[in-house]
DNA sequence: CCTTGAGCTTCCAGTTACTAGAACCTTTAT
DNA sequence: ATAAAGGTTCTAGTAACTGGAAGCTCAAGG
């Protein structure tokens, strides 16, 4: 199958489906005519990377689970593990988000938003304490 | 002042300073030996450049907040509308975070995680209902 | 005065994960 | 025969730096 549709079924887009070729993360075989050529296993890997990518793991990452994926003497402590620790550094960027957010919102309730040039946002910015 | 001491006034690492110049967001005077020579009001910007970009602000938004930050005739108006679109901003990305954790989350606790390939995790990953 | 080492300069490459576009080839349909 | 559609590769651009190399300048010691 034609990488068109290789990437309609797994739902990425053309480019992303020949870069992912390019990085070696999913290689279909390759026909007389020099096209790419899909297959179903491939198509699989596709939208598996996908979805790990939707769920914000990288792309190293998704290296390591794909071949999980594919191993089937894994264990599944393998998997839960990077799971884990992914799951703790979107804790912490969600503090740091949610902190953010209280600061920003602290201050822009502060601002008058008026045409006059005072403002509590800037004074904070310029390290006024 | 030499870029060493106006980045460690300003908390931001020489390399950025220079990048700063070079991107024209706070450019220095210039010695006749071709050294950078920043003044105090150049240091200000550089630590008010460091605040907002760990307020989550983009180079982009800096740059229109450091010229209302020049701009004694400024509304502050514009600079509140400027906070709250990117308060906006990190509103949504905190619901994804959010959705993706509980997803995360899910996952991981339903993986028993020991030495046996069983995987709810890859399971889920290859769009398994 | 000379040398040495620190500190400055510029420029190039690498990072992440693609995406846009150009130039060119192959297949399919008219 | 030709034109459109779809394939190929390659380069460059994105955001915001960071690391490293080659080379110039400056201050201090002998």
């Amino acid at each position: 199958m034609n990488v068109r549709d290789a990437a309609t079924r797994s739902g990425l887009p053309p480019k992303t489906v020949r870069y992912y070729d390019d990085i070696g993360l999913v290689v279909p075989d390759r026909r007389g005519n020099g096209y790419r050529d899909y297959d179903n296993r491939a198509v699989q890997k596709l939208a598996f990377l996908k979805r790990a990518r939707q769920l914000g793991f990288s792309i190293d990452d998704c290296r390591q689970l794909l071949s999980l994926y594919e191993d089937n003497e894994r264990a599944s402590a393998d998997v839960k593990a990077l799971a884990e620790t992914h799951l703790e550094e979107i804790d912490r960027r969600l503090e740091e988000l949610q902190h953010l957010r209280e600061t920003l919102k602290h201050l822009v309730h502060a601002c008058r938003g008026d045409d006059r040039p005072d403002c509590p946002i800037l004074a904070d910015l310029s390290g006024d304490k």
